[in-house]
Order: structure tokens, then sequence, then C-alpha cells
DNA sequence: ACCCAGGCGGGCG
DNA sequence: CGCCCGCATGGG
């Protein structure tokens, strides 16, 4: 990887290794890499190829395709919520002892932006799946469905998914998946407007999401989540509910309607997705609940 | 071989 | 509403 040590960002309080790992877009389709204390990430946008290493608090980075300097660190800044005040942030969820030592163990870990056709292929195809199937599937959609542009592949479009059939899709390793795939595609190809969301509530944005074939409640919250950043989404999955019960209900099961009434009561609504972040990596890491 | 994985839709009481 | 079931498939 060739890095441009010449274009640099100031940062502080940011993790690429914890960010890139904890299951969000980029988990699935990005390269990262380190190597004696810099850390190295790259990943396709709409626009382009982004290249970036991490020492300290400075990020290196470059670029290829329709960027230029400044709308390449336009882009880092962005996806990576570098503007995000993580003292505030820490401040609103650091509520209890359990929550203090995720942010400890994962400081700097920040909830990346991402394009939300984008997010709804991952979070479609995550469910009932482990991390490592789901970048396997991803990536072979990609390679698949995606155009090739100088080099590098894309991520494929909504319309090259619509266009295709179940059987091809199968083929990558969707499974049952597939109906939920061919679906969603077909209504981001034509009718479904996803640009509105970013404007809407967010309830209302979830209500419209779980209209769509195969999103329900949990897809839907990362979806808004990683692909609007509405950062009052908090995604409850299997570990998150097992979490929130184990550390907060003394191990009684409660329904997911539940928990989220409990995590709303908790925590600042403006951070909502921030403490689900960090109790879910928190959970995962540590095989807790 | 067996078990599990960032859930969802459908059917039932 | 809550509960239960089946679901494709690669990796441990």
């Amino acid at each position: 990887m060739i890095i441009n040590w010449g274009l640099m960002i100031n940062t502080s309080d940011f993790s690429l290794r914890h960010t890139i790992e904890s299951g969000q877009p980029l988990t699935f389709y990005s390269n990262y890499s380190q190597s004696n204390g810099i850390e190295s990430l790259k990943y396709v946008t709409m626009k382009g190829e982004i290249s970036l290493s991490v020492k300290d608090d400075k990020i290196s980075y470059d670029y290829a395709g329709d960027y230029s300097e400044n709308s390449a660190r336009k882009e880092i800044l962005e996806r990576f919520s570098l503007k995000e005040d993580m003292g505030q942030i820490y401040k609103g969820i650091g509520t209890d002892k359990f929550m203090n030592k995720a942010i400890k163990d994962f400081h700097g870990m920040r909830i990346t932006r991402n394009d939300p056709w984008e997010t709804t292929m991952c979070f479609l195809i995550s469910q009932f799946n482990n991390m490592k199937r789901i970048r396997l599937i991803v990536n072979n959609l990609i390679n698949q469905f995606g155009e090739t542009k100088d080099g590098y592949k894309l991520f494929p479009t909504p319309e090259a998914i619509a266009q295709t059939d179940l059987r091809t899709l199968r083929k990558c390793g969707t499974g049952f998946r597939d109906k939920y795939l061919l679906s969603v595609a077909q209504d981001f190809s034509s009718g479904f407007d996803k640009n509105r969301l970013y404007k809407m509530k967010y309830d209302d944005a979830k209500q419209k999401l779980m209209e769509l074939d195969g999103i329900g409640d949990k897809v839907a919250d990362c979806i808004l989540l990683f692909g609007y950043n509405k950062l009052e989404a908090f995604p409850i999955d299997t570990w998150v509910k097992r979490g929130v019960e184990y550390v907060y209900f003394n191990k009684r099961k409660k329904t997911i309607k539940r928990i989220h009434e409990f995590v709303e009561s908790r925590w600042p609504t403006q951070y909502l997705g921030y403490a689900q972040q960090y109790l879910y990596w928190q959970c995962r890491e540590n095989n807790i609940g």
C-alpha cells in the first residue's frame, strides 16, 4: 500500500482497529492490517478508493478515483465520525462499572457512517449468520455483481442485484436470505427513496424500513445506525439481549420490547447507538451473557 | 458428526 | 402481543 505521508489528519480518541473489527459494514468489506504499531485500511466507496494509516493521533491518507485531497479528507472525517466529541459521549454512556470498562477496553471505537444501500445488504446477510461468513458472502456479491473501476471492484448497485435471480444469488452463499436481497434490491431500484429517510424521524424511518421484506427490528436499527447515522438506534441482537439481561436484570429473560424500553430510560437518546456498540462488543469479546 | 452464528416471517393462542 | 418453529451454509 502506498501511503502519502504528506497528507495528514490530526485526531484523538480514535481506534481504527476497534472501529473496523466491531461488526460494522467496513468489517465486512474493507482491508485492515497492522504492522509495527501502524494500522492501515483500504476501502472502496462509490467515488473511489481510500487508503489510510494511523499512528498515534495522526492519520495519513491516500486516494484514487474521483477524489481530491480535500474530498478524500472529508470522506475520512465523515466516515469515521471524527468530529464527534467522544468525551461527551463517554460521559453520557459511562453510567456504571460495566460500561466504563467497555469504554476503557475499546477506547476510540467510533460509529462509522456508511451508504444506506450497502448497509442494508450487509445486515440482511447478517441475520442468523456469523461475522466470517457475512464477510464471505458480501465479498462474493462484490466480485459477482460489482462493476470494475480502475482495477478495483465497486459495491454492487441495487439494479445489479435486482436484475439477477435467486439461483445466482444462492451461488454466492446467501442461503435462505436470497429472496430478501432480491426483493429489497428491487425496492431500492424502484420506488423506495433511500435519501428520504435521512430527513425522517427515527421512528418513522424505522417503520418504513420494516415494511421491506427481511427487515425486522434489529436489521432496521442497524441500517439506521450505520447507514443513516441515527444515533438513537439501539440494535438488539442475541449478544446485546443476553448481555443486558445478564448485566442489568440478574440474568432474567426479557422481551426485545422490554429491553428497548430499558435502554431508552438508561442512556441519553442521542447516544444510544454508541451505548449499544460498546455493550455489544464488550459482550462479544468477553463472551458475556 | 455436531453445533452455532449481529433474525425474520408465519402461525398459533 | 408473546412464543415457537424452520431456515442455508461454512467454520469450529
